[in-house]
DNA sequence: CGTGAAAACCTAAGATTTCAGGTTTTCACG
DNA sequence: CGTGAAAACCTGAAATCTTAGGTTTTCACG
């Protein structure tokens, strides 16, 4: 006779889980993923290894919520970026948002783990991971037809395959600035990969200044 | 002098590890790594989970080797390429690869999860991959460089840059490969990055056909 | 306010990786 | 041939992740 009422969660569970990825946080970021215990988490949260596993049922899943998190906080400020004035906006956006993680050590670690995680098919990371991902390419690409319609692309290209190189180049790169250590000009390869790009997809006559503000031919 | 034995084992113990090494392989490709078990490979390999482990310390170190193994396949196969009749060799080798890389599934997803294990620079597998890594960027950007000398590429540009950008796409595209269970062109998106970027390197005048045939500018 | 179903959390225990020894086997060298 | 030092391998157990099940707490609803 009881309507089945659906009730998510309960306030102090939900208040619970933002502390455990807290302290989950600064475990991973001080002593690394593999390095930190669900034990150690569950002591510094205020509870028992099994009920922590009640919030995140596996350690990788508690690794997926924290990357979670950390990606929200990406597209808040990713929403805060420069206007898009003219359409040639993806591109020099690409550039921000690089400035961006590199501001943030600690965070590419994080992605390259939930990555490989998410590679494999039967993980429950995958379906959303993938989801994500999609979803960045197509909003990118879509960036690209609006500069198209504007009249500043070439109307005669594979935008969604260029959205793709976009990103392939960007976590490429990141993969190579964890390994060397920090020590590649991440921000200055993107940038220059983005100059060379330009040309070949902007109607003849335009240039973008990636550095700064965007002009038009000069006549 | 004795024949090729190394110091500090023994045939047993070599010919042992081929074993475990091979016995890995199949486990890992069939069940994926985190659904194999120590034991379940030491077993398959005729010894107790101990015992294996006097071979490969952890898991990690094994699936290091086993990356380790498909990597040296990787690079026979990569010494069959093409010639380099021209100079502009290095763009058509790297479709070439990525054609192999496509024709093994599961590689891909072997080497996101080494990866992510040589981002932790505590880990064993750090040092080893960073080399390994650095030593096919300058690999390829000396190729880069033999053309410079040929005349086929201008001078004036930084080749060091330009190899890590392609590697990054090609890391980047077999990522979202993976993740998309092969649903994109993976090899017509690198291609595609490739044609983009060899006008903007070659000294004028010179084209390249990254499907075929390599040639001169028409007069 | 009670009430009860679901959430939150715990104790106990299974499963797996890894470590700490000791024992057996290999094989270069006298 | 022995022989002994190092490698190969094992038994036992610690540390960790995870599951199974039961107990307590929350809170929408009557």
């Amino acid at each position: 006779m009881r309507e089945d009422r659906e009730r998510g969660s309960y306030s102090v569970g939900r208040a619970r889980r933002e502390l455990i990825l807290d302290v989950a946080i600064a475990n991973f970021a001080q002593l690394g993923y593999s390095q930190t215990s669900m034990a150690k988490i569950a002591q510094d949260a205020g509870l028992t290894g099994p009920g922590l596993t009640h919030h995140f049922p596996t350690k990788k899943h508690l690794l997926v919520a924290v990357a979670e998190r950390r990606f929200t906080m990406l597209r808040e400020f990713a929403e805060q970026a420069p206007e898009d004035t003219d359409g040639t906006g993806p591109l020099r956006q690409m550039v921000w948002l690089s400035e961006l993680l590199h501001a943030q050590p600690g965070m590419i670690e994080l992605f390259v783990l939930v990555t490989a995680e998410a590679a494999d098919p039967t993980s429950a990371a995958h379906d959303l991971y993938l989801a994500r991902y999609e979803r960045v390419v197509s909003e990118l690409a879509a960036g690209f037809h609006r500069a198209v319609e504007a009249g500043h692309l070439r109307p005669d290209l594979d935008y969604d395959g260029i959205a793709r190189e976009c990103i392939a180049v960007a976590d490429g790169l990141q993969l190579q600035w964890v390994l060397t250590g920090g020590r590649i000009d991440l921000i200055g390869l993107i940038r220059n990969h983005l100059e060379r790009l330009a040309p070949a997809i902007l109607v003849s006559g335009r240039t973008v200044d990636l550095s700064g503000e965007v002009s038009s031919a000069r006549r």
